[in-house]
DNA sequence: TTTACACCCATAAATACCCATGTTATCCCA
DNA sequence: TGGGATAACATGGGTATTTATGGGTGTAAA
């Protein structure tokens, strides 16, 4: 099974667009996402086609990811009563911050102005894949987690007592920022 | 699959005309339009057919959805036949308040004073996806909304629980980028 | 007649589509 | 093994479509 890993960098462009970094894109087609590659039938927003993006709960940061992410999504609301308003209301916070963004022929997309907005995006976008899906920072935001995170981790490896770590993984980012 | 998702704020003109988001419109399009009369052709040259509209039971909005939605709420009063009175009931207040509004040349609507009282729109409405259908909201009331329901999903989150939108970032974080 | 509505056209702005370029990593061959 | 040719990618920008919105007009119902 593909997944999202590895962190890449790119910029936003003067028409609010972003490459979504080829790994990426490799990963989202095989996930079942549809896209138009050469000239064909544009797939329209709500088809299936495009990336499903949501602000995230608990970060200043934008979720994305495919096919298999939408069906998580769909996973939540299955078992709830149909037509309830306790349906609806979980709905509305599960679909209704849900954009499908579309890719481009040249695999970019355009990010809205309330999701650039709620991560804080400006000229830079730093795309983290975290296996099903992956999420979007503002570069420094994310450095500023990420250190944390290793300091949480470490924390764990000496409570565990396993010092195992072979190597510290060079991080391949690229773009102009670092 | 074909679903209903993001929010749209649109305008309602001097006609009392909005026009219905170009991506639910899309979703109309594969999920059928609702017949006012059961003509097998399409029921004037210039629309494609209408829109399944009714007030929302729970809510100051208005439901909205293509021949999905007819088919649910009739299976869902089918399924309600044994218990008459409360078939009666749920009768009137779906069917009773059920229009079916045709979408003109433009893809726009024509929100009757009924429907418009019961959401309170004036100007403006907010198209929400919510899957298989949508919903129109005054968008002062819908920010309401959305705020209770994002509340409500933070509570529910642990209980949806692992594989969901995982949200916490440090749960599926990788200690480094192994 | 008067009113409400369906239909038609016009337009600005947002969006999708297309092609070009610089840069980097990769490959091939001498 | 070195170096030039090649391919992949991120990025910039021009142009054609879509979309939302406003308004005019005919037509059918009241």
């Amino acid at each position: 099974m593909d997944r999202f890993v590895s962190t890449f960098t790119n910029k936003i462009d003067a028409k609010g667009r972003v490459s979504i970094p080829a790994p990426f894109r490799a990963v989202l087609e095989r996930d079942g996402y549809s896209q138009v590659v050469g000239s064909a039938a544009p797939a329209s927003p709500q088809s299936g086609g495009g990336i499903y993006c949501y602000p995230s709960l608990d970060a200043a940061a934008i979720d994305g990811g495919g096919e298999r992410l939408a069906q998580k999504i769909d996973g939540l609301l299955r078992g709830l009563a149909d037509y309830s308003d306790e349906r609806d209301e979980l709905s509305v916070a599960l679909y209704g911050d849900v954009q499908i963004l579309n890719i481009d022929g040249d695999g970019r997309i355009v990010l809205p102005e309330g999701l650039r907005a709620h991560a804080g995006l400006t000229t830079l976008v730093t795309f983290v894949g975290l296996g099903d899906k992956f999420q979007m920072w503002e570069p420094k935001a994310f450095e500023a987690r990420r250190k944390s995170a290793r300091e949480k981790v470490q924390e764990h490896r000496k409570l565990f007592g396993q010092g195992g770590r072979s190597a510290n993984p060079s991080d391949d980012e690229r773009g102009g920022s670092a």
